[in-house]
DNA sequence: GCAAAAGTGTTGTGTCTACACCCATGT
DNA sequence: ACATGGGTGTAGACACAACACTTTTGC
């Protein structure tokens, strides 16, 4: 699970309680029950264990099956992606935190490998999707959401073409609202919000397309 | 398994020899062993059962949990894409035929929409990587990777922009030999092939990217 | 007035499509 | 010669990055 907190993409772990990898810091998750959706497991074990329920975006990375991933016993698991907008704050046991991802400690397992590919998921996304609406809050300026993807993507990005880009798309709309500045001064921003909350691809980047 | 075959996009299927859906089309696969890796899973099942074993490409699709997806029991699936080159003509068993993809039988549990999923996948990647070298034999003429790539994208292709964009990209080269021209004459075609038979991205479609 | 922050205008670049044109072969 | 199929040249559309410039606020 991963959210933008203080200008940082940073991934919730807890603190495993058992072998292997007893004290390891690992990602959230369990065991499938008979019947039981992968989705709706997912849900079950953040709703039960973190007691997470604000999950913007959901969706599914690899499944690993190496052999050894767990060193007691052959098992299989399926890694998620899960995205909670900035400025919500869930309550979180104690024997869990969010980690940045660019400085995660030793992982359980192959958790390291699914954080990355997770991280590399959302940038790739970022970039031909509207996945940000997961990444925000329901209004925000434009330099508000150009810190979350600075915060995402890990280089900087220029509000300037960024709305450009998301206008352009019709991926941001404006509410028609604006922010009052700052005791530093400076024009009042205009607020905007996801036009929809729901992935969509907004970049066809399909380069051998359909003549006419 | 997907093939261009006679112009064609095809997927491999057999006619299952027992309930659930007894009688009807499915895709070839089956139950994993203990200790096995899905992939290793899936190369033995199609060895065994169809005997394929030139697979150029082989890449995961996706997790199926649904409840009642086998309506005897509880049963989760890993769909995986696995493509053939054209011009391979695999030995296969009685009850295993090729079906266009624009044309498939009723199939037996959610097999319709992973077929469907695997050839988007496929299409997509066409645009943006280098996939080409999983439908095409080692050399070829323009033309006829062109060919490919109509019967996998469903459209026109322009033979001239193919050409372009792929050597753009440094995606093909040139073998230096010629193909010579058929009874209808016609200058002789230039041979290609591709310079890399590992998948690559090839279009970096980010359109946030680092400055500089 | 001046600094700060937001937003607009404009130019250049690269990648792609479309289409005209040129090249090499068989009959 | 000319039809056939392959390849090259070129112009226009478009999306984007970069950067200069304008707008609106607080002090």
């Amino acid at each position: 699970m991963l959210q933008v907190r203080g200008a940082r993409l940073q991934a919730l772990l807890w603190q495993r309680a058992r072998e292997p990898f007893l004290a390891a810091w690992s990602l959230p998750g369990g065991y499938l029950e008979p019947g039981e959706t992968l989705e709706e497991s997912i849900r079950r074990h953040l709703a039960v264990k973190v007691d997470v329920r604000e999950l913007a975006h959901l969706e599914q990375l690899e499944t690993l099956s190496e052999a050894h991933r767990n060193p007691l016993e052959w098992e299989i698991a399926n890694a998620y992606l899960g995205l909670v907008p900035a400025e919500v704050d869930p309550v979180v046991p104690e024997d869990t935190r969010w980690h940045p991802v660019s400085r995660l400690p030793e992982l359980a397992f192959d958790h390291r490998a699914i954080v990355l590919a997770g991280r590399d998921r959302l940038r790739a996304k970022l970039s031909y999707t509207n996945v940000g609406f997961a990444l925000a809050p329901p209004e925000f300026t434009l330099s508000e959401l150009r810190d979350l993807y600075v915060a995402a993507l890990g280089h900087e990005v220029s509000a300037t073409n960024l709305q450009r880009v998301l206008l352009r798309r019709g991926v941001l709309e404006p509410t028609g609202e604006r922010r009052a500045s700052g005791r530093a001064g400076g024009r009042p921003a205009e607020l905007y919000r996801f036009r929809s909350r729901r992935l969509t691809i907004t970049d066809q980047f399909a380069v051998l397309r359909p003549p006419g």
